[in-house]
Formats: structure tokens, sequence, C-alpha cells
DNA sequence: TTAAATACGACTATTTAAGTCGGGTATAAC
DNA sequence: GTTATACCCGACTTAAATAGTCGTATTTAA
């Protein structure tokens, strides 16, 4: 209940490690022999951080990836929410198709403790956790 | 990512609905044909409150199950720790067993916003969604 | 040309949550 | 005392989400 994803786990670890070697490119095997993550899923996680602009790829011998700057700045719901989808403690904040709804009655002090919920990780930067 | 479970909104729901019918026992049955929840699963999330001291239950025709007083002034947290487990974000914030501890560079970050999340759920009665 | 690396989609496995079933006990009403 | 209704409880099954693997292709430095 109320966890995080180990992607999202290993893709802050990646982006902590690569931040502290500055501009060089890491591979993603260095980074998961070093932290015991499985390569594969590391990879898929990067090049999805690719992707989102967040990272920047080298390919070839000595190639890898290194942090863009500016990705500090960016909230971990935006984060989270690029990497994951919407956060929402329960699927009527999300997609609205649930068959209580209309008879629902603790719809709104729900909808309250997810925006409280969205609203710690909207006051927390990439950067807080990454540097 | 982030959920809460079923079972715990089911919980909530049917507290508040025994809330609005204040001393009267109320069926199981009842509650899950009312909100659409089904009836077995429902009905062992009412037996584990019964066991929690949460709710009195009652045997036989008419029987069911009512609010005991002084359960809306629970937190949220005890609430969802007694029927769920531990809340933690990560793991090792539950079990220290991670392979990475001793290398995680990310580990005090996560556990302040593990903190935080508990501080929000620490600040929510029960009675703050059941009535 | 080779080796080290990313890119990417399909696939499989594992775990957790969700839901079902069967047999038992208590009790009110008749 | 029989019946019907409802709680009690553990074992089981199913479904969904998460986690992890594999194969193949591409890029590029040496």
């Amino acid at each position: 209940m109320l966890k995080l994803t180990r992607k999202l786990e290993y893709a802050l670890i990646a982006l902590r490690h690569m931040q502290d070697k500055g501009d060089t490119f890491i591979s993603a095997k260095e980074i998961a022999d070093m932290y015991l993550i499985p390569q594969e899923l590391l990879a898929k996680t990067l090049q999805q951080m690719v992707k989102l602009n967040y990272i920047k790829a080298a390919q070839g011998p000595h190639g890898g990836y290194r942090v863009r700057k500016g990705l500090t700045e960016i909230s971990m719901t935006q984060f989270m929410e690029d990497l994951e989808g919407p956060i929402g403690i329960v699927d009527c904040n999300i997609n609205a198709e649930c068959i209580q709804l209309e008879n629902c009655n603790i719809r709104l002090p729900i909808k309250k403790i997810n925006s409280n919920i969205r609203a710690i990780f909207n006051e927390i930067r990439v950067g807080d956790i990454t540097s």
C-alpha cells in the first residue's frame, strides 16, 4: 500500500549517481553493477528518461548517459507522473470509472487526502533527492 | 503507484454508512448491496475490524455491525496500519532487507518523504472521513 | 572489423491485491 | 426444535500490476 515503484527508485538512484559524476557519460552497466540493479530494467528506465529529455544518451563505446541541466528543478510530481502515470490513491481520482461513484460516501475526503499527497511531491524537486 | 487498497476503501465506506445509521446493527449484505462491494470481501474486512475492536458485531437474524464510540478519534495512520500493515513508500523503510542498503544514495531523502506522508495521515482522524 | 554501448519491443515471472468458496457457530422467530 | 439470517474463519482461486528477461538492431570509438 502506498508504495513507490522500483522503476522510480532506480531512476532516482541513477540520476543521483550521474549527477555526482558531472558531465561524463555513465553507462547503465556501471550503475547497475554498483547498486545491484537489474541492468536491462535500468536500461529501459534510462531510455525512457532520454525520451523525456531528462537525460542525454551517447552511443558507442564510452557512451552512456548524463543528466541534462534543469532536470533538478522539476517537481517530483511531474517526474513521477512522467514515468509512471497519474498519482491517485484511489482509481476514481484518475479514470472516474468506478461503479460506486454516485453512491460513494467517502469521495470528497479521499480526494482531499489525494491532493495533500500531491502537494508533498509538488514541493519536492528532483534535485532535492539527487543532489 | 501510491494506491490505497480496496479493503481500506471498503472499510471506510462501511464505517461511514454504519455511523450514519447510529446504534442499529447493519449487516454486511446491506452495505455490500448498497455500494456494490463484493459481500464476502467486505465481510472479512468487517470481521477484521471486530477483532481490532473498531466495531461491534451481533450474530443471528437482525444482527450486523455497529461502530464503537471512540473509533472516530483514531488516526488514519493507525487505522491503515492496523488493517494493512506498515506504511512505507519503499521497502527499506519497513523491513530493512534491501540489497542496496549500504550503497543506496537516496535513502535519506526518501525517508523524509515517507515521514511527510505519514504525517498527513497522522493528522487525519477516521472520523474526518466517516462523518 | 570488433567490441561496447544504447534502442526497443516482445515476452515471462513474480508478487500482491482482489475475490470466492465451504463449512462452522450464534440467535431470533415461529 | 426447526428454520432462516447473519457472523466467523480459513483455504483457495483469479486477476492485475510490477518486475525482470531476452533477442535483435543500431551506433560509434578504437
